[in-house]
DNA sequence: ACCTGAACACCGTTCAAGT
DNA sequence: ACCTGAACACCGTTCAAGT
């Protein structure tokens, strides 16, 4: 009769795969990849480690499976844009965003290579590489490179957005500290890292993340 | 009197924390992240984990630490190429390089995000990006774009080489496996990915990196 | 078919005690 | 200053037993 009001209550409704990874995705946005673990996911679902093994084959399964979750939502939204260019641009800053929202989802993705998460992108970049006109046996290591590159932002974000968080820290002290640190380096060794480091806290992280787009589409144009 | 003959053996001389990164080094490239434990670790030693942790804050901070002694190696090697592009295309390649004979270093150079190895690469990159005669307010961003392609292209190869290694595949199984999942897909959803999945197993990982650091260099000149 | 929950093997880390 | 090794808290996973 009772459902779910208390903590040691027991659920009544039967679990679903579905139902897993909704719970998973929450323990994960509010608390990182440290915060997903079987013991507070079963707490949340009120039942026992056991019965969530029923339905997921393992915690690698499980994560795969919250990654394309939040990966579909965005590789399946329509695009506005007019031109190839103007879709690709769009489809990474979905990623981008995405990975901003959902920053695990940047760990994740990289470590299911071959899954789905990774083919949906693949599918609809590729897509639009087709639309640029790029030859055939050239479309491949052209998609890659923008799949890399994308991928490669995402994991960066992803990983400064966890230790700012282990740490305790906002993104302006995060920068900060950098920054800090790179103007401490010895002048001789690192003049490039200590003349930017001033520069540095003041970037925007979605800005440079298109100029890395568009320097790519702008090399597709010469080859 | 003894040295570390047999199994349980205690060592005789000091420990240091160079000796203790060596150690790590050589536990992850024979089995990969799984493979350090601080048990593997003070066994291969001959000490207690109590010792180790004298020398090393903690796990963290030893995966960091061997990841930063691969990368020195080479960030630090003479360039041979007498442009600024080929300089940057050396260094990219050793990067790659480096990721694909200690895969565990694709991983470990995204999850230390501020950290001297990242830094060494982002100095070499930088000081080349200066060379091309890119402004100054755009040195930033084009060498943060060449970066996280680099780590991109070196976090999902290490991924690839991390699952192959977990499922006992070699990479032509590998790539094969992904190719027929490909080529199971939709034909409506999917037309790229299954358009794709025969060329798949035989393309270049190493080719289609330098496509890409191609694609971005190509770019620069347009800007 | 689905769930329970105790048990297992293993992990990173700590710390009183030694030298 | 450096090391020992038992102990702690916690983790993913299994599985006999229940419904």
């Amino acid at each position: 009769m009772a459902k779910k009001i208390n903590g040691t209550q027991r659920r009544t409704e039967a679990l679903s795969r579905d139902q897993i990874v909704e719970a998973a995705i929450d323990l994960l946005d509010e608390s990182g990849e440290a915060g997903l673990t079987f013991q507070t996911l079963s707490k949340r679902l009120a039942t026992g480690p056991g019965a969530i093994y029923w339905h997921v084959a393992n915690k690698s399964d499980l994560l795969t499976a919250a990654c394309d979750a939040i990966v579909a939502r965005t590789a399946n939204a329509a695009l506005a844009g007019s031109t190839p260019k103007a879709k690709v641009r769009e489809l990474a800053l979905g990623v981008f965003d995405a990975i901003d929202a959902h920053p695990w989802v940047g760990s994740a993705l990289t470590r299911s290579p071959g899954q789905m998460a990774m083919v949906r992108i693949l599918e609809r970049i590729g897509q639009q590489v087709r639309a640029l006109g790029v030859r055939d046996d050239a479309q491949w290591s052209v998609t890659s490179a923008l799949l890399s590159y994308i991928l490669g932002v995402g994991g960066q974000n992803a990983a400064n957005a966890q230790l700012a968080h282990e740490q305790g820290l906002d993104r302006s002290n995060f920068l900060g500290e950098i920054s800090a640190m790179w103007s401490k380096l010895d002048p001789d060794e690192y003049p490039f890292a200590r003349g930017i480091a001033k520069q540095f806290p003041a970037h925007d992280d979605r800005t440079d993340f298109l100029t890395g787009i568009d320097l790519i589409l702008g090399g597709i144009d010469l080859m």
